[in-house]
Parts: structure tokens; C-alpha cells; sequence
RNA sequence: GGCUCCGUGGUCAAGAGGUUAAGACAUCGCCCUUUCACGGCGGUAACACGGGUUCAAUUCCCGUCGGAGUCACCA
């Protein structure tokens, strides 16, 4: 059995769509499951849309996410260049699609857009193009004479009329088409660049690329492609095409629906690319034994294409979050940290424990982004209802409040530090001498430290981190909203 | 609209000719807890429909319906 040969082949377009990444990780597990080589290819064929640095994101976000390649622009493997322009160059596309001109199974075309638009007809809000084959009919002088005069032309697929073309999918079985209801599809554009369909053929025979992995939107095209390898006599790689992931409205995913749908877009979001891979690898796969947290190497172990659905699967950003929480629970404490800090300074400026808060925080958020109004309260007290102050399940009311507050405050300040344990000291000490209930003493004072219904720890790591001065003026404006609250009754 | 694919709870997703039809997220309730969270326990919730084949179909076949993808000098 040969060895497995897959490849990601993005192109160079700007930020690594979700959809990609997923392709990108099947890719890599095909080939890696089975100890095969994954390669990286750069299809920049289209001019117009090539964004600088874009190749440069590639290379990160690969690397970001652990799918680390084996050949590539920057590895070579002996199959190069790995960047479809600089292929473009030696002429290399341009040679195998004279080769099927030859052949009779391409041709040229010197159509302009007025005549290619006369043969488009809408159909709803789509607008759909059958090519006529006008040009296959040129004779061989006419078209001398075109190309003698400069007149662009682009090289055109010679797909048959009748018949039907079939090609297997490890997914999806036997796929069957009419050959009529394929377009003689442009192999070569006018600006001499191949189209992404004819150079994905071209180059994945001459890499040998042995399982073709990508998003199921291709499955219509294949046929064309069988058609292709047929002409040139090459042998067909395997296909496995993948279920789509699509939104909520069960739409593909797309960039301009408004919902964040890249990498890059979602770590800005706060979530950490080993949750969004772990992810994106359950879209259409899962383990044998049920686990759902699994490591990129776990993953590559289990990982049996045989086992991939057929049906799409909707992106669940609440799934998303949860798995994201988990990981940022599970991570080490100094990885957190790196990440979590900034967040934490970014709210509070540096005045405080940024490392205290931060772990405070570690277990109770789902994306780094949560950080910031968890922790806002230790900058400035919030506007708070008195009303926090009664809470039923606590036996807590205006009264025993103010009680507990008052009481407890010089107690507090007696203190010779604000340590957790003497803080706990203090207050085990208060209740018992009081006889009551935790609740009485301690929710009305995480709520005057706090302003808030729900804070990550609780009252004595609040104490702890704002300190005696601030924590005794938040206490002592709590006095003030109690006594003017039993005022007023 | 043509063609192609898909159809198990709200979502992801096992399963399989005979099962009490897993599990996870979400949701609801309870417990724990100084709140929230975490954790623990439990609940609600699904085989799109109609025909076949079969002793038996959610599982196989056909049709219907529904959803999606695609039909570019974009990839």
C-alpha cells in the first residue's frame, strides 16, 4: 500500500475560514492516522483577490493549531514549487492543457463577455451559464488567425454531450451525472492563469496526492475532474468529501453572514485554538469511545475516515464555548496566566493582583473575553440596588445586614492582615459568638465589596484583592445604603 | 429551475432488521455551596411522512415532503 498522500490547499485570500480549518484538519489526520505525508499548497491563481501576507497567515494559524506540514513552499519535498503562481511560470498548466487541445479534449475559445452573456439565463435570483460550444467549431485557420491577432482567449474543457460520468467517493459511494448537465469549464483563463478546478488536477497527479479531502460543496464539480484525469489518462486519486458546517439557518457558512466564522476571528473572541480545533474535528467525526476533549494527537489516533457523516452539521457557538471553558479549566497555570492577564490589565490597569484575579476567574469563564465585566467591580463600586441585600435562601434583610456590617467592620479593621485565613478567622469567630447563620454575615458583605449579585469568589478573596482601605469604604457606603433603606420603610 | 447530496431530541452525535434508541452541549429540577460557577444526582426531549420487502423496519428498497450544495475567466 502506497503511502497516503493529502494535501490542504487554500488560497491565499486572507483570514483561515472555520470551514477551511476543518478541511485542513481532516487532511492532516488522513494522511496522519496512516503515517502519510500532508502537503501545504498555495493556490494563488486568482489575481484579483491575492491579499498580501495572506500566505504569511497560513504558515501561523497551520502552526497555531499544530497541523504542521510536511512539504510545502517552505519544505520542500521534491515536488515543487508549492505555489501555484510561481508553477504558472514555467509554463507548466499551459503545457498540459495544449496537451488536451491536442487531444481533442479542450479548445480554444476567443468568446467575448457580451456573446458569454447572451448565453446566461437567471433562474430566480441565481443567474446560471451554459457554454455552447461555439468555439469547438473553429477551424484550425480561424484560430491561427485569432491568436496571430492578440484576439484573449481562454482553454476550454471539451466535456461530451451525451453519457454520463461517474466517480466514487469514500463517503458518499457512487456519484453519477449526465454529461450534459456539465460546462465545458474554463482550464485556462484569458490572463494565461489555469483555474483553480484545471490546476488542482494538474497538480495533485504530479504530487501525487493519493486521498483528496475537501468540503462537500466540490462534490457537483467532481465529475468534471473524473472527465479530466480520463483525458489525460491519469489515474484518479481517492475523494472524501466532507458534510458541510453550516450556521443556525443550516446556510454554509460564510463570511459575510455577520457571525464570526475564522480563526482569527474567533480567538480575538477569546477562545484558545486547541478548543476551536477539538471543536471543529467533532463536526462530522467522533471518537469510537464517546470522549469529546481530545488532544490533536488522540485525535490523530482515533481518527478512522471511515467514521465521517454525510450529513451537515450546524456550528454551535454554545457547544463552542463550553468545550473552550473546559480547556481554559484544564490549562496550565502559567499558559493561563499569559493569556488571561492582559485581559485583567486591560480592565483594571495594573494597580491590582492581575495574577490573583486572573486565576480567580479560571474556572468560572468559557472565553477570555468573559474576564472583563467578571471582574469590573474591583475597579469601581457599581451602582447597586439595596434590594441585593435580601436574600431569601440567606435569611438575610435591612436589618440583620446592617447588623452583620457594622459589627463585622471594626472587627475587620482590627485585623493585623487581610489574609484569607484571618479573614475567615474573623468572621467563623463573629458567627459563632453571634450563633447564626454563615449566609447572615457573609452575603452582605461580598455584596457592599462587590455591588454585584454574582462575583467570582467569594467575599474574602473579594476582601483579599481590593484591599483594607477600599474594601472598608465599600463596607462603610453599604452601612449608609442599609440605614437609609430602614429609614425610608 | 436542472442536477447532486442529506434527513435520529433545539444542536453535535452513537446505534442498528428484534435495543428500555447511547453520550455530549443547551434546557428544567434537586443537592452541595456565603452568590455565581464548579461538582454530583435526576427530568423533559428524537428515528420527517407514505408505501413496500420481512415473522419483525427507525435501520433495506421506492416515492413524497423537507433542507442544503452546485450550476463563474472564485476557490
Amino acid at each position: 500500500m502506497a503511502k497516503i498522500r493529502t494535501r490542504f490547499a487554500p488560497s491565499p485570500t486572507g483570514k483561515m475560514h472555520m470551514g477551511n480549518l476543518r478541511s485542513a484538519l481532516y487532511e492532516y489526520l488522513v494522511a496522519k492516522h496512516e503515517g502519510g505525508d500532508f502537503i501545504l499548497r498555495i493556490e494563488d491563481t486568482d489575481r484579483g483577490r491575492f491579499v498580501e501576507g495572506a500566505t504569511d497567515i497560513i504558515y501561523k494559524t497551520l502552526a497555531g493549531v499544530g497541523l504542521v506540514h510536511d512539504e510545502g513552499p517552505d519544505k520542500d519535498g521534491g515536488c515543487g514549487p508549492y505555489v501555484q503562481s510561481e508553477r504558472v511560470k514555467s509554463g507548466l498548466y499551459m503545457k498540459y492543457a495544449l496537451e488536451l487541445v491536442e487531444k481533442g479534449e479542450a479548445y480554444y475559445c476567443f468568446c467575448d463577455k457580451e456573446r458569454l452573456e447572451s448565453l446566461t439565463t437567471t433562474i430566480g435570483e441565481e443567474s446560471v451559464t451554459h457554454y455552447d460550444k461555439h468555439c469547438l467549431h473553429l477551424s484550425k485557420e480561424e484560430i491561427d488567425a485569432n491568436l496571430k491577432a492578440g484576439k484573449p482567449f481562454v482553454i476550454r474543457q471539451n466535456i461530451p454531450t451525451s453519457g454520463t460520468t461517474s466517480f466514487s467517493d469514500e463517503n458518499y459511494g457512487v456519484i453519477t451525472v449526465e454529461n450534459s448537465e456539465l460546462d465545458d469549464q474554463i482550464l485556462i483563463k484569458s490572463d494565461g492563469f489555469p483555474t483553480y478546478n484545471f490546476a488542482n488536477v494538474v497538480d495533485d497527479h504530479l504530487m501525487g496526492i493519493t486521498h483528496v479531502v475537501r468540503g462537500n460543496e466540490y462534490l457537483s464539480s467532481t465529475p468534471k475532474y473524473t472527465l479530466l484525469y480520463k483525458a489525460f489518462g491519469w489515474e484518479e486519486p481517492k475523494y472524501i468529501h466532507l458534510p458541510l458546517i453550516t450556521n443556525e439557518d443550516h446556510k454554509k457558512l460564510s463570511k459575510r453572514s455577520g457571525q464570526t466564522v475564522t480563526l482569527e476571528g474567533f480567538i480575538e473572541q477569546g477562545f484558545v485554538p486547541e478548543a476551536l480545533l477539538n471543536y471543529v474535528a467533532l463536526l462530522g467525526w467522533n471518537s469510537p469511545d464517546n470522549r469529546e476533549i481530545l488532544s490533536l494527537e488522540e485525535i490523530t489516533k482515533e481518527f478512522d475516515y471511515h467514521r465521517i457523516s454525510k450529513s451537515p452539521a450546524v456550528f454551535d457557538n454554545v457547544k463552542l464555548r463550553w468545550m473552550n471553558g473546559e480547556y481554559l479549566k484544564a490549562m496550565d497555570e502559567d499558559k493561563y496566566l499569559a493569556l488571561a492577564v492582559p485581559y485583567v490589565e486591560k480592565t483594571l490597569g495594573t494597580g491590582f493582583d492581575s495574577k490573583a484575579i486572573a486565576l480567580l476567574v479560571k474556572t468560572r469563564i468559557e472565553t477570555l473575553c468573559d474576564i472583563p465585566e467578571m471582574i469590573d467591580f474591583f475597579g469601581e463600586l457599581p451602582e447597586y440596588d439595596v434590594e441585593m441585600y435580601i436574600h431569601k435562601k440567606m435569611k438575610t434583610t435591612y436589618e440583620n445586614s446592617l447588623e452583620s456590617l457594622t459589627d463585622l467592620l471594626p472587627r475587620l479593621k482590627a485585623l493585623p492582615d487581610l489574609s484569607l485565613e484571618s479573614l475567615q478567622g474573623c468572621v467563623a469567630a463573629y458567627v459563632e459568638e453571634k450563633q447564626i447563620k454563615n449566609g447572615v454575615a457573609l452575603w452582605p458583605l461580598r455584596t457592599a465589596v462587590s455591588g454585584k449579585q454574582t462575583t467570582p469568589g467569594g467575599a474574602y478573596e473579594i476582601i483579599e484583592i481590593l484591599g483594607a482601605e477600599e474594601s472598608f469604604k465599600r463596607i462603610e457606603k453599604g452601612i449608609e445604603k442599609l440605614k437609609a433603606a430602614i429609614a425610608q420603610q
